[in-house]
RNA sequence: UGGGGCGUCGUCAAGUGGUAAGACACAGGAUUUUGGUUCCUGCAUUCGGAGGUUCGAAUCCUCCCGCCCCAGCCA
């Protein structure tokens, strides 16, 4: 970037503010609208969810991409729950939703808004259609009216019902909001072109009788506004100035443009743009739904999800999602994102905040030998050497201890420099040990015991002799170890792609077995007793895990891991199979 | 074989007629009391394909190929 004062030094977080928001289509459109005025220089967004399911990562897209065009454009934008269909809609979903979309960390200030609290306007507005001659109601089954529709290479046929009159219409309408007619009846259909290209087009339903409750409305309705009718409405009442919605509705676009357009008024523009897919996952409510009843997993919040209450159960922070959502762009083409991106965003968020401690999943009892029996050592250590204001603790150190059962082969392959036999290594912030014995249990010939000896000179972690070793391992002292579960989270799926299916299975096929392993004899250092959910620890060399929220209690800690680290080692041992 | 969209590295994705950004992944190497972090280095002579226009094309034109969405009284 070229300075224009060359007496005024270019300013400094130029250089460290790392990687600006990329630009994309939306950003070019709103730019092109600020220059020309449209919209009187405003930028006011939406974030439309249905409450009938819990949010998802695919969703943290839209609300990141919503709120931060607002944001950035010193403009607003709304939370307003699309909740036109009381069949499926429960107040616990928007009750999450929002709870969601805080957590993400984002505020609507006071625009908590609901469609259905336009149902009186939509209904209005209804009317003004059938006074025109453009809305009509339709008695036909809602079989027939498919078979009326016509196909994707044949015009459809003009209703029997099509041509009744404005009063007839007027009067029909109302009966069918005083509730004098059992569902599907009637329903109110737009009078547009049954031969029209495009089938949405083709006099599609704008509301429809349900004699069901709604969350909000209670039994004030017993019709309800389709969403292609709803939403263009609601847009226009709010004033939204871009309405940004996914791909699969590019084909309603036309419609949301004819109710505007009919009813002359305030018009917002439909933009569209590819919602996210992510790898090894699935991203579909219907599918996440049947995860969930099918019991597959937990529950919304079971960490393996891909909701946002799952995944801010596992431990994954706002701030990484937020990250992700930035770094993969915004564009109009089908894509799968690569996992490894938002794993990418959670480590390099993590490995700045979460504090070091030790822990063992596997526990390895070790037995120093040459160490005073009932002595203890307390150890400086480092919280976070990525840190140096988080400061430093003490662990304590005594003759028993456990080490990773992974660290310690009785033949170690080339490249292993963990402990073996007669071989050297540090323990962190300890002392260098040596194996001198390995004990096994005499009926399964399984390693229970290791015999070692330390050199109390290198304590703290270097020898005075200046002497080498090629491996540093976490340990925890047994007598103060505190006794933990560990739940190891995987990819959910085993497939890249588990929409994508053979003949005859389908996406529950591909289920990962995996993806839960519980580890109930873990020993972790002392300290941790004080650990809070919500608080991230880095397990050293093993990765950042976080109190359950749910299931950890007081005598019995549960720890879930968010994510590993990166594994070098396991690279190069899965690449030998 | 209707209509609407979309094809740029393994995965995302910039590029808007002037000679293919970046990120992740991957592969090497350096530093390291985490096989972590960090730091270097490499990684599309070519943009779905074929023609054409142009001094010059991923960008413009023509044809072809492939993928996604739409036939709910779901959203």
């Amino acid at each position: 970037m070229a300075s224009k004062d060359q007496s005024t030094p270019p300013p400094a977080d130029n250089l460290t503010k790392g990687p600006t928001v990329p630009s994309n289509f939306i950003r070019f459109i709103i730019d092109e609208d600020m220059e020309t005025g449209k919209w009187g220089g405003r930028v006011h967004t939406r974030f439309p969810p249905e409450p009938n399911g819990y949010l998802h990562i695919g969703h943290a897209k839209s609300i990141c991409l919503n709120f931060g065009l607002a944001r950035d454009y010193r403009g607003l934008c709304n939370l307003r729950f699309d909740d036109t269909n009381p069949t499926k809609e429960e107040i616990e979903y928007v009750e999450s939703i929002k709870e969601d979309v805080r957590w993400l960390g984002y505020d609507w200030d006071d625009r908590e808004y609901y469609a259905s609290d336009y149902f009186d306007q939509l209904y209005g507005f209804a009317m003004s259609l059938i006074r025109a001659g453009n809305a009509y109601v339709d008695s036909l089954s809602a079989d027939e009216i498919r078979k009326y529709r016509g196909t994707l290479t044949e015009p459809g046929r003009e209703s029997p019902y099509r041509e009744r009159s404005v009063e007839e219409n007027i009067d029909l309408f109302q009966r069918m909001k005083d509730g004098q007619f059992e569902d599907g009846a009637h329903v109110l259909r737009a009078k547009i072109d049954m031969a029209a290209p495009n089938i949405i087009m083709r006099d599609p339903t704008l509301y429809r009788i349900r004699h069901v409750p709604h969350h909000r409305t209670g039994d004030r309705w017993c019709i309800y506004p389709m969403y292609d009718f709803t939403h263009c409405l609601s847009d226009s009442i709010e004033r939204i100035t871009h309405s940004i919605c996914t791909l699969e509705f590019e084909n309603n676009r036309e419609l949301y443009d004819w109710v505007l357009n009919q009813l002359e008024l305030y018009h917002p523009q439909q933009i569209e743009f590819a919602r996210l897919n992510l790898s090894y996952t699935v991203l579909s409510k219907r599918k996440l739904i049947r995860l969930v009843d099918e019991d597959h997993v937990s529950g919304w919040d079971d960490p393996r999800m891909p909701t946002i209450s799952g995944i801010r159960r596992r431990g994954y922070t706002p701030e990484s999602i937020r990250n992700f959502c930035e770094r993969i762009g915004l564009a109009k083409r089908d894509s799968i994102v690569d996992i490894a991106l938002l794993e990418h965003c959670l480590r390099e968020d993590l490995n700045r905040r979460a504090p070091r401690v030790m822990g063992v999943l596997r526990p390895l009892k070790v037995v120093i030998e040459n160490y005073p029996e009932g002595h203890v050592d307390m150890l400086d250590a480092l919280n976070n050497p990525e840190d140096p204001d988080a400061g430093m603790r003490q662990v304590p150190f005594s003759r028993e201890i456990y080490i990773e059962r992974d660290d310690f082969m009785e033949e170690p392959p080339k490249k292993f420099f963990r402990l073996a036999p007669g071989r050297e290594v540090r323990l962190r912030y300890a002392f260098f040990i040596t194996c001198r014995d390995v004990v096994k249990d005499s009926a399964t010939g399984e390693i229970v015991e290791l015999r070692c000896t330390y050199d109390p000179a290198t304590r703290g972690g270097d020898a005075p002799d200046g002497r080498k070793v090629k491996a540093t391992l976490h340990w925890v002292s047994a007598a103060h170890a505190i006794n933990a579960e560990c739940r190891l989270y995987d990819h959910l799926f085993t497939k890249e792609n588990p929409n994508e299916t053979a003949e005859g299975k389908d996406f529950t096929a591909y289920l990962n077995p995996d993806a839960l392993e519980i580890l109930s004899d873990c020993k972790l250092e002392p300290g941790l007793l004080q650990a809070t959910s919500g608080f991230p620890y880095q397990f050293e060399r093993l990765g950042y895990f976080v109190v359950d929220a749910k299931d950890s209690r007081e005598d019995r800690m549960v720890f879930n891991r968010t994510v590993t680290l990166r594994d070098t080692w396991a690279r190069i041992q899965k690449r030998r199979k």
